[in-house]
RNA sequence: GUGACCGUAGCUCAGUUGGUUAGAGCGCCAGGUUGUGGCCCUGGAGGUCGAGGGUUCAAAUCCCUUCGGUCACCCCA
């Protein structure tokens, strides 16, 4: 079988098992699925309701809500266009979760709205080690709440959600970027320290110090980190409400034993954080060590086009990373599911007999196997023996004429005789404990 | 977008200074067992040597281009 075609560049197929042809293996459907179904319990302990919102969006909505100068909106969109309407893969889903908030005023239904998502998102970056051009997040987003204990719980759940999985001891990040008045006069100061060094910055550094000077703290040049160290705080700039709202914050986490470390250089990649801002990251990933990251995003809702400043926070995370960092530490994921029991059948009418009955034992709950090859009674057994089933189920002559089922434990090779209308009992008796 | 390394069976790899029909292990299929898997033995299928071009009497091997992978820069999940 000659390969025609491949998928795209930096995408990825996702098969029953892990694929080992890779030096970067992606595990196969079941740990996916292993995943999925943690994250989502940890949502369901928080209260979280789940959104799906569409993976096209339109451009604007997304070139508006994170920035026209992220790198994300700049030169890593999959957009295009058609007839008169411009689409985009998107990059991310918070401006989408906020878009179906104001579409649907979810605000009119009072409360705080919590809402959580799982599902791919696309950037047209060069793929390496934990990043694609499909790339998978999961998230929540806290929409309607002004109050710090939004941004704590908000924080909580990430991180429980990787004590879900038995990782405690990753490094969060914490720092706070100001509000709408501070920004703008740290950014003055900012610039005003950096000018005069201009000539020790690197091109895009030097770029940004007309655009975003923010967007230079966390530079990893160690030249610009130096000069850096001795540049103003943005804590130093921000009003006594705002620093009242940071110490809120970090001493809800200290009230939930969440350990965080303060990072003034803390700067996000998306323009429409305000306050709080926070990162995840382990030492696992190579260089892609953040794992997840949020913050508040009190402006988003009127960079999208609403006449009233929404309060809200969240986070978002990676999949393909954290289930790097699972395989990192040895944490065992699941891999493709034993039938309890295998049918195998000798003769043409043994082999419409099991045809039959699989259908009944699958009705009644089992997970049931059988050849749909025609093949001979070993190469039956070879293949239950390969799938890992529980029991083979052997129907032949002498079987159809006595009414009962050799039934052979395929780990001790135990057989026994089991009448027909007892299959199903027995089967379901002597069931594996369903894996966790 | 930039740089480094890497592409030989499904997988992991070998392939001598370019030299006949490109090999191994594992996996797969079948037989040894006429109604019983795993272990063992025997046999078999499976490769346009990533693709295209060039050098040469001769290319998996040398050169160029291209595609893909991996990692890093950048940035981020």
């Amino acid at each position: 079988m000659n390969v025609t075609y491949q998928n795209i560049k930096g995408t990825f197929d996702i098969l029953p098992d892990a694929q080992d042809g890779s030096d970067a293996p992606i595990p196969g459907s079941p740990a996916w699925q292993y995943v999925e179904s943690v994250i989502r319990d940890v949502m369901a302990r928080y209260n979280m309701l789940e959104i799906r919102t569409p993976i096209l969006e339109p451009t604007p909505l997304i070139a508006r809500g994170i920035g026209q100068l992220t790198d994300i909106v700049a030169k890593e969109m999959f957009a295009f266009e058609r007839g008169d309407t411009q689409y985009v893969l998107r990059p991310e889903v918070t401006a989408p979760v906020m878009r179906a908030y104001l579409q649907h005023r979810l605000d009119q239904r009072g409360g705080v709205q919590k809402l959580f998502y799982i599902g791919p998102c696309f950037r047209a970056e060069s793929p390496q080690k934990g990043r694609y051009r499909q790339f998978h997040q999961f998230g929540c987003e806290v929409i309607g709440s002004p109050d710090p204990r939004a941004d704590a719980e908000t924080i909580a759940l990430m991180m429980d959600v990787y004590a879900a999985f038995g990782i405690t001891d990753l490094r969060l990040r914490l720092n706070t970027l100001g509000d709408e008045q501070s920004r703008p006069r740290y950014r003055e100061a900012l610039q005003a320290y950096l000018a005069p060094h201009a000539d020790r910055l690197s091109e895009t550094s030097r770029q940004r110090l007309r655009t975003n000077p923010l967007r230079i703290l966390d530079t990893k040049d160690e030249r610009e980190r130096a000069l850096l160290a001795g540049a103003p705080r943005l804590i130093d700039f921000v009003d006594d409400e705002s620093r009242a709202f940071y110490e809120e914050v970090k001493a809800l986490l200290d009230l939930l034993d969440i350990p965080y470390e303060e990072d003034p250089f803390l700067v996000r990649g998306l323009d429409y954080y305000t306050h709080t801002a926070f990162e995840v990251e382990s030492d696992n990933l190579g260089a892609q060590r953040a794992l997840g990251g949020g913050g508040r995003y009190d402006l988003l809702s009127r960079e999208i086009g609403s006449k009233q400043a929404v309060p809200a926070v969240g986070f978002a995370a990676g999949i393909e990373r954290l289930l790097l960092e699972l395989t990192a530490r040895g944490l065992p994921l699941p891999g493709i599911p034993a039938p309890d029991a295998f049918l195998v059948a000798l003769g043409d009418e043994a082999t419409r007999w099991v045809f039959a009955t699989a259908r009944t034992l699958r009705r009644a709950g089992l997970r049931v196997a059988l050849d749909l090859k025609g093949r001979s009674m070993k190469a039956q057994m070879r293949e239950a023996n390969r799938q890992r089933a529980r029991y083979t189920v052997i129907v032949g002559k002498d079987e159809l004429a006595a009414r009962q089922a050799q039934v052979k434990h395929m780990e001790s090779g135990e057989q026994v005789a089991v009448a027909f209308d007892a299959l199903a009992g027995f089967l379901l008796e002597h069931r594996a404990a369903v894996a966790a």
